[in-house]
RNA sequence: GCCCGGGUGGCGGAAUCGGUAGACGCUAGAGACUUAAAAUCUCUUGGGAGUAAUCCCGUGCGGGUUCGAGUCCCGCCCCGGGCACCA
């Protein structure tokens, strides 16, 4: 409820979000109660509450004091429409993961929580399957995200640097994930905003290396990250020494290297890189060789054409002592080598930024700090939160990198807690993925006021066991809410580190050729559905479209299957009660007992049918009923619902063409039907005599023996190719199927006068006579 | 560029420890019922040939392994997603 999504919401309708939000969440629960969505109501909970969100301001204090939130002045991703900052995981592709706006960059003061420290952390549990069963290709976006690689951090040494303002010798220490490459690094590139420029710098250069620095700041994120591949850069006109081949090496500035990863520069190795291999090629800069192929290993005096990057089989030259290596072999061993000689470590970086929760708007939680003149930033003391967020008529952002509660003096002038004297309230809201990051642990506890959660509730209910959400909340939501579990786990506070146990990722709903969503008004309105077919018609239409991971194609002709499989199903219930009518002795409120428990068939008790219509053939109910039983229950634990649907179908298409409608037959198939269509099976289950809830009475079981035939239907292959069909005995010998097989005439025709040199049997499935 | 997921009838989709491809549903066609329509019921519905029994072809494309490939291997193409001047 909180979030730039409802707040731009409220601005497009010019309502007040702390109005409008009311009325949407009364509709929203309405359509979730319409659709048949089993809640607790009791343990709802908005975001937007001051009691709730009292807790999201003491979690942020719990991060301060454990050292896992700080503040700092950094260049960040501001979308000018939005007008606020986003975090990392909020820019898809430099642009705005909400309106599409190219994403701008500013320096400006914001909060960081610490998520780089759990990297590592994050990055093992999810192989961790004791704590951890999610959806593959959820985990993987973690992984691409979290981003690690190994490699090796070297130092360049500044000793040799030429005539500049006599700066001392700074050592120039890079990341990368080739230290096998390090006699070819020729040149090294700093990032513009590296603190080291200066120190290289010579007087000489000063001026174009200042000039450069100065475009390059101009340029935004954007077409610095994703825009064109031009290189460009200037040289310092200072050199470094590389460790390895002890010569000097040139040292240039690029807005390729970024300052955000690795160290922010680079020993560039152009024989072996393609991006430095277009620097050095643009710039004329020398390219040496140190990697070969394998096959080719005397042959590398010719000069490369383009960079040679294969990372496996490569064997190098040029190397000194480590020549003849592979590469593999030869990133340990050089590794080793400098860090003998103190020029270099073994060093694991990632991808992954810290997680910026400043937002310069006005619907989200008051970040409680409080800044004084002399103390600083001073968090607001437990006992007086929440820091209440102020209903005010300009909420609308604006282009002056400050929330709109900046604007409102008497809100934010207020006594520093330590000294008294007057402070200033931090007028920054903290992002919504911080409200969502926790509220799984709320939703035990939602009536203690003195505590955020309460410990044996949340020993009781947490972690999450199954836990179902969007694959776009791979990078956000879901790694967000780990990282708050770790903290919380290491500062003692719940007995967990990975909140949801299990984490499915579900499909999207195709409409039109296109993915269901609001941005491109396909959106079907479950209200109009439900009013028309019936909320369980609609549940099931839903459920049968497709696989659950994947989604489906949306098409209103579509719904009408499943109201007519529920029609279908209504009137077996009639059947059913029409038959009890006929002087039957069952007891209308206890269930049936089930065949394998040594009851009488349904038969016996049953009048006999229509005249006019076949006898039933009990075993093959019986058999389809054990079948659908284990597929219904089977498919509920997995998710595939589509399939269980389909299951129930055509065991309703069984009852119906062996006019079967008993009342333990069709009993099963309510129960079974009830997680699918709960008020069907509710309605129902009464219509069939029972008093209490459908949900109370006990889920079906079968018998494995019994959902197989006695008989089964073999396949016969002549060569491979299917040429005809026998019918024997459950697990009969080969020698009998195959005399079967031989007496058929489509068979004889395709083995007539041909020796049989092989015979494959597949028991109960298939027969395959190999002729020569 | 790298890494995942996926390409199956007119449509949504079944079937993956290699073993009868197309379950279930939709659409369409024919018939029954009806004064008529709707609803319901019955049958047909991958393509081709044949009166028929039956045969040939068929799971994105090209090869391969196998008695047998939608399923496994190699090489491509297309769609969806993640990462991306990340060193």
């Amino acid at each position: 409820a909180f979030g730039i999504h409802s707040e731009n919401y409220a601005i497009k309708l010019g309502i007040n979000p702390a109005e409008l939000i009311p009325r949407n969440i009364v509709n929203f629960r309405r359509q979730l109660r319409n659709i048949g969505g089993m809640f607790d109501w009791r343990h709802e909970l908005s975001t937007t509450d001051p009691a709730y969100y009292k807790w999201t301001q003491w979690l942020f204090l719990q991060l301060l004091k454990a050292g896992k939130a700080y503040k700092k002045a950094a260049a960040v991703n501001w979308c000018p429409k939005d007008q606020t900052v986003l975090a990392n995981e909020q820019v898809i592709d430099g642009r705005c993961e909400r309106c599409g706006t190219t994403v701008e960059q500013r320096t400006l003061e914001q909060w960081f929580f610490r998520i780089t420290e759990y990297a590592d952390r994050l990055l093992a549990n999810l192989d961790d399957k004791s704590k951890m069963d999610w959806s593959e290709s959820t985990t993987l976006a973690q992984r691409n995200w979290l981003g690690r690689s190994e490699g090796a951090e070297i130092v360049f040494g500044g000793e040799v640097v030429g005539a500049h303002r006599g700066a001392p010798s700074a050592d120039i220490r890079v990341f990368t994930t080739r230290p096998d490459t390090v006699f070819g690094a020729t040149f090294m590139v700093l990032a513009p905003e590296h603190p080291l420029v200066d120190a290289f710098t010579t007087l000489d250069r000063k001026g174009d290396v200042d000039a450069y620095r100065r475009s390059v700041a101009s340029k935004d994120l954007v077409s610095r990250k994703v825009g064109e591949r031009e290189k460009t850069g200037v040289f310092t006109g200072g050199h470094a020494l590389n460790p390895a081949s002890g010569k000097p090496v040139p040292v240039w500035i690029a807005d390729y290297v970024l300052m955000e990863y690795g160290t922010g520069a680079i020993m560039a190795v152009p024989g072996h890189d393609e991006r430095d291999f277009d620097f050095a090629r643009k710039f004329g800069l020398s390219v040496a060789q140190v990697v070969c192929h394998p096959e080719r290993s005397e042959g590398a005096e010719a000069p490369l054409e383009a960079a040679y990057v294969d990372n496996h089989q490569g064997v190098l030259v040029n190397s000194g002592q480590f020549d003849g290596l592979t590469v593999p072999d030869a990133k340990r061993a050089i590794t080793t080598w400098l860090a003998e000689r103190g020029a270099g470590k073994a060093v694991v970086t990632y991808r992954l930024h810290d997680w910026c929760i400043s937002r310069q708007r006005y619907w989200g939680p008051p970040i409680p700090i409080i800044y004084c003149g002399e103390h600083g930033a001073v968090p607001v003391p437990e006992k007086d939160l929440p820091v209440i967020l102020p209903l005010i008529d300009d909420f609308k952002p604006d282009d002056t990198g400050v929330s709109p509660l900046a604007r409102h003096e008497s809100w934010y002038h207020v006594p520093c807690p330590v000294c008294g004297k007057q402070g200033r309230r931090e007028t920054d809201v903290s992002d919504t993925f911080l409200d969502s990051a926790w509220y799984y642990l709320r939703y035990p506890s939602t009536e203690f006021d003195d505590r955020p959660f309460d410990a044996e509730r949340t020993k009781k209910w947490l972690p999450v066991a199954t836990y179902i959400g969007g694959n776009e909340h791979a990078v956000l939501h879901l790694l967000y809410s780990r990282f708050i579990s770790m903290v919380l786990h290491d500062l003692g506070l719940i007995h967990f580190d990975e909140p949801f146990k299990r984490f499915r990722a579900h499909g999207h709903i195709v409409k039109d050729g296109a993915k269901m969503s609001k941005s491109r008004g396909n959106v079907v309105v479950p209200d109009e559905f439900i009013s028309r077919w019936g909320a369980d018609t609609f549940r099931i239409y839903l459920m049968f479209l497709g696989p659950f991971q994947e989604g489906g194609d949306f098409r209103d002709e579509g719904v009408s299957g499943p109201r007519r499989f529920l029609d279908k199903v209504w009137n077996l219930v009639g059947d059913t009660i029409r038959d009890d009518k006929g002087g039957h002795s069952r007891t209308p409120d206890s269930r049936l007992p089930t065949p394998d428990s040594g009851s009488p068939t349904p038969d016996s008790r049953l009048p006999t049918p229509n005249p006019r219509l076949p006898t039933p053939d009990s075993r093959l109910v019986e058999m389809k009923r054990h079948q659908t039983v284990r597929k219904v229950t089977e498919g509920l634990e997995e998710l595939r619902y589509n399939t269980s649907i389909a299951a129930l179908m055509e065991f309703v298409n069984t009852i119906r063409a062996e006019n079967a409608a008993t009342s333990d037959v069709v009993e099963d198939l309510i129960v079974m039907l009830a997680p699918f269509a709960p008020h069907f099976a509710e309605e129902n289950w009464e219509r069939l005599g029972h008093d209490g809830s459908i949900f109370d009475s006990p889920w079906p079981t079968w018998d494995e023996r019994l959902t197989v035939e006695d008989t089964v239907e073999i396949a016969v292959q002549v060569s491979g190719k299917t040429r005809s069909r026998v019918t024997v005995a459950r697990d009969a010998d080969q020698g009998v199927v195959v005399e079967a097989a031989q007496r058929d005439a489509a068979v004889r025709r395709f083995t007539e006068g041909k020796e049989v040199r092989k015979v494959v049997y597949v028991p109960n499935r298939l027969l395959n006579l190999v002729v020569g």
